[in-house]
DNA sequence: CTGCTTTCTTAACCTAGGTTAAGTAATTCA
DNA sequence: TGAATTACTTAACCTAGGTTAAGAAAGCAG
């Protein structure tokens, strides 16, 4: 736990460093793969759409988004492993959502509302991003209706996942909820500092490695 | 606390007693304004949505929907006062949520992947329904656009509440979550057993009387 | 109106997980 | 490479909320 002030307040000036690049060769079709698991686009279509995305890199730490600002972009994830988080009291983070290789993340709140949002978004390890705006997502309903379906479901899903969750954090110990974890993320076991994992099933950093050492005594003897 | 068991094995074998209505005049119009609130539909369109959807007036304590059963339709609600939940153990149920007049309800999961689903549907309050099945829900899509996009509206609305309230949950207290329920919920507080609230806010009834009684305690002296 | 069922309350006791604090291991970056 | 920061562990103590149980109140069907 640590003061987010100290933080996140140097971000305000100079504005997003980041690398504008070409989309790195192998990653090229990755978004088209993703959206290709629900609708079927025409190449024409398929041209279009990666016409208003953008790519860029970005290295670990870099803070996507700080909560009060308004957030324009849905994030997809060529490579590398980001977090969405919301601060409270200025000290306790929780942990929204992990997004690795393949998957979307935003925070939707300030995207459909246009309104400041509550949501921090950070890279934890260096990432290959295609950014979509939400203007431009919102012309591509109108010209490819098929994305408009291809965001429902994908917003479908993402739905049902939370609907899950909330009803796991209602019903299961901590000790189950790792084990869900893990079941859904095994890559991020390793690859993201623990304390995340501790904030995303929602215990302190201390319980977690008490839970954490606990497991290890039984499963060993 | 109750053993599912007794209260709703009944429901299997005499299938949905239920009114088939004519809509009731005074809601005819009530489903279009909702969907009015985000797209607009033109005369024929709104008499082809209306042609695919079903009214019905089902008592109290109906189960509309039992877990382990696939899920057909998306309600909503005229009139009346529903609640989805779930049970773990045989025991414990969990509101995931409520819905009131002008209200969705549904089990989103069953709904998208056609399997069994997890959660019961009971009718807390006499309710007059408009139900659309998922089949005729995608067949609108496809000759209906715009119904397609006022659905990802609504899914986005709804999963940016359900991201509030897991954050809540993870930082809110009891007596907090509680104050956010009677905001969202200001016609629910009386009309429900408040051990739905309880469930809902995500603690027992006797800890949930516990709380009423300090806050009552706290607030009159 | 009456008995039966469901809901709500109260109270004593219990526990999963939180807090504080201090030390140890990893990272990071100069 | 080595000082500084950040992450992790351990342990003693604490508390929000759970459990069990029993009685009171409120609904409801006959």
């Amino acid at each position: 736990m640590k003061k987010c002030q100290e933080n996140y307040s140097d971000f305000n000036q100079p504005k997003l460093i980041l690398t504008l690049a070409k989309p790195t060769f192998i990653f090229m079709s990755l978004i088209l793969d993703n959206i290709g698991k629900h609708v079927t686009l025409t190449e024409e279509e398929k041209v279009l759409f990666l016409s208003k995305t953008k790519t860029i890199n970005v290295k670990a730490k870099t803070m996507l988004l700080n909560a009060g600002e308004i957030s324009r972009y849905t994030y997809f994830v060529n490579q590398g492993i980001l977090r969405s988080f919301n601060v409270t009291d200025n000290i306790v983070e929780h942990v929204l959502s992990f997004a690795c290789k393949d998957w979307w993340i935003g925070d939707m709140y300030s995207l459909i509302s246009g309104k400041p949002g509550h949501l921090f978004i950070e890279v934890i390890e260096d990432a290959e991003l295609v950014l979509l705006s939400r203007e431009d997502q919102e012309k591509l309903f109108h010209q490819i209706p098929k994305l408009e379906r291809f965001f429902r479901i994908l917003v479908e899903n993402s739905l049902v996942a939370h609907q899950e969750r909330l009803m796991d954090n209602l019903s299961l110990t901590a000790e189950e909820r790792y084990e869900k974890f893990c079941q859904k993320y095994p890559s991020l076991i390793t690859s993201v500092p623990q304390k995340h994992i501790a904030s995303y099933i929602g215990v302190t950093p201390e319980f977690f490695s008490k839970m954490k050492a606990k497991l290890l005594r039984n499963s060993s003897h």
